[in-house]
DNA sequence: TTCCCCCGTCGAAGCGCTTCGACGGCGCTC
DNA sequence: GAGCGCCGTCGAAGCGCTTCGACGGGGGAA
């Protein structure tokens, strides 16, 4: 292993210089971080990242907590995930895969034993039992998602009740009357994830705010599910010609439904979704969808990190205004 | 922060005692070792990881490599990555992440800087392009999956040649004589991934040993690619009455598409799938699949590491049998 | 011309842990 | 009863890097 000393005896420095030639902490002339570069690059230097760690206790990793319950949409996980990565290495981070199973603990660990220097969680709960936890942490963290009381902690979503408002001043704007919201599973709601309540609240706001009729249908994930709550909506709801769908594996399987019921889209129903673009327009009928920014989310809870890594104050909450794209599924009341 | 010499003093011992008392590896007196614990307990004390890092060289820390190319399914990435991290836990050890885009470099990286004391990597095409590096590296590895030439290389995956033999099998002895394998996405062959091409290989020759009459026909994701295969193969094998499906997402749009062009499953066509479990029985018609085990074969690469890491020699190969679960989509032959 | 300051560099002191050699003391063996 | 060996523990030497204080020399100000 080519460790400092030797690149400083190969380029003719100290072991100081190089590693200020390095960092860039320290002014070094241009002269010698070029002979130190040469230096480094003929031996094929790399720092051991545990001894940079150890000497500057900043272990440049960051830890990166994923869900793994039922009901969460995985493409999308990953989607952060990969962003997440992505943003990170663009700042020299590396990114620490914890599963949720580990729990608190796992946190604690990764934080105590200085491996991580801070750490995104996603999934939070309204009431989520890491929130103290974090709180207490000497070590900066973001979360992706909001907890009914963010108060002392940093958070990044989607605005995902301006969504649900959206999906509703969407559809009021072309004319409809009766719409209905088909929510997540059953189970994401007594868990109470803050973001599927918040859809909630946004459409039954803006319906209300709208003068529309409305109501709320959680669904399974699964095709059956979607068939039962189509009929049932056309049973209880023979009005209805709008519906805003938060919930991904069940969108395709809905629109097949409501078409054997003999309600084509966007004819005679008009739909919108809440989910990835990538989903929205590979259905059949291209979906009128508010993508989930993966991206500027996982870019974005990084970005926050290492402001706070820096000692530079950010806001407790960063929301994400939602972006409308129109597509194939909806049109004025017929 | 407390240290391990703030621990030595609270239990009357010198550094190294608690060091032994820790890692086992020099024999401590059942007492002394106790009143160690204690103090550790007592103080709170987590050792700092890159410290240990440095002084052992060891970082007990995996690399993951995931992909995130188009046409693989991201369900059974996130369900390999999850049941990694779980089986590295167990062995005292965390899991760094890593995106396919870091490529070589990124290997390289985590490699030369002992961030990591070994690697996994999933999604090896037949001639990947990280071989030659792997080999090279002086830390252990272990692929996901079979490239075309894994001399010096440790692999573990399902025996998806044997998966694909299975399959025929079932449906030969049911009786079908005509039968059909609609696969992975054009692209997946394209790149020539090991996993896709090795069904297909088992697929025809357990089919041309049974003489039966098959066909194998590539499929994209959507719904619609599926229908599309579902019309073709009626109009190209209209004595058609057996199905390989080895393409999650399409699974189900496939068997409707079967159902909307008026033949039943199991009635008039058998269906049998590799897929994960999960997926398999959540299908309206629950489907007859040889299970993708992601636990085993997670759990199973990072077993291989610890015995690489511990200096034991482990098998270049490790194959897993596949286990077909019968379900209801398959009958013997009307 | 002198003084001061700053730029660029060096040396040394750790960061917190592991590990190796050493060393008492006890129980055996012969 | 003397000696050998082993068990349990200690002390010290690093692991490879960062960082702090120090210092020589050159340029600008007075």
């Amino acid at each position: 292993m080519v460790k400092i000393t030797d690149v400083a005896r190969h380029a003719g420095v100290s072991p100081s210089t190089v590693s200020y030639a390095l960092s860039g902490k320290r002014p070094i002339s241009e002269e010698t971080r070029q002979r130190v570069e040469d230096s480094i690059r003929e031996l094929g230097y790399r720092p051991h990242a545990g001894a940079r760690a150890l000497a500057s206790s900043r272990s440049n990793v960051l830890a990166l907590v994923v869900p793994l319950r039922t009901g969460i949409h995985v493409p999308v996980v990953m989607r952060f995930a990969v962003s997440v990565v992505t943003a990170a290495r663009r700042h020299d981070h590396d990114v620490l895969l914890l599963t949720q199973e580990e729990g608190e603990d796992g946190l604690r660990r990764v934080a105590d034993t200085a491996l991580v220097d801070a750490l995104i969680v996603m999934d939070v709960q309204l009431h989520d039992g890491r929130l103290p936890l974090l709180r207490a942490l000497d070590r900066p963290s973001v979360l992706i998602g909001f907890p009914a009381e963010p108060a002392g902690l940093t958070c990044i979503d989607l605005d995902f009740t301006a969504a649900g408002e959206l999906c509703v001043e969407h559809l009021a704007g072309l004319g409809h009357r009766v719409i209905a919201l088909v929510g997540s599973p059953p189970e994401v709601y007594v868990r109470e994830t803050g973001f599927a309540q918040r859809v909630v609240r946004g459409f039954t706001a803006a319906a209300r705010r709208n003068g529309i009729v409305s109501s709320v249908h959680p669904c399974g994930a699964e095709p059956a599910a979607a068939r039962r709550v189509a009929e049932r909506l056309l049973r209880e709801q023979p009005a209805l010609t709008g519906v805003v769908v938060h919930n991904e594996p069940v969108l395709e399987p809905l629109i097949d439904a409501f078409e054997a019921l003999g309600l084509r889209v966007p004819g005679d129903l008009s739909v919108t979704a809440i989910c990835p673009d990538e989903l929205a327009g590979r259905v059949r009928v291209p979906v009128t969808s508010i993508a989930i920014p993966a991206d500027e989310v996982g870019a974005g809870s990084v970005e926050l990190l290492m402001r706070k890594l820096g000692g530079t104050a950010v806001p407790e909450a960063t929301l994400l205004p939602p972006r409308l794209t129109v597509r194939e599924s909806t049109r004025p009341r017929p």
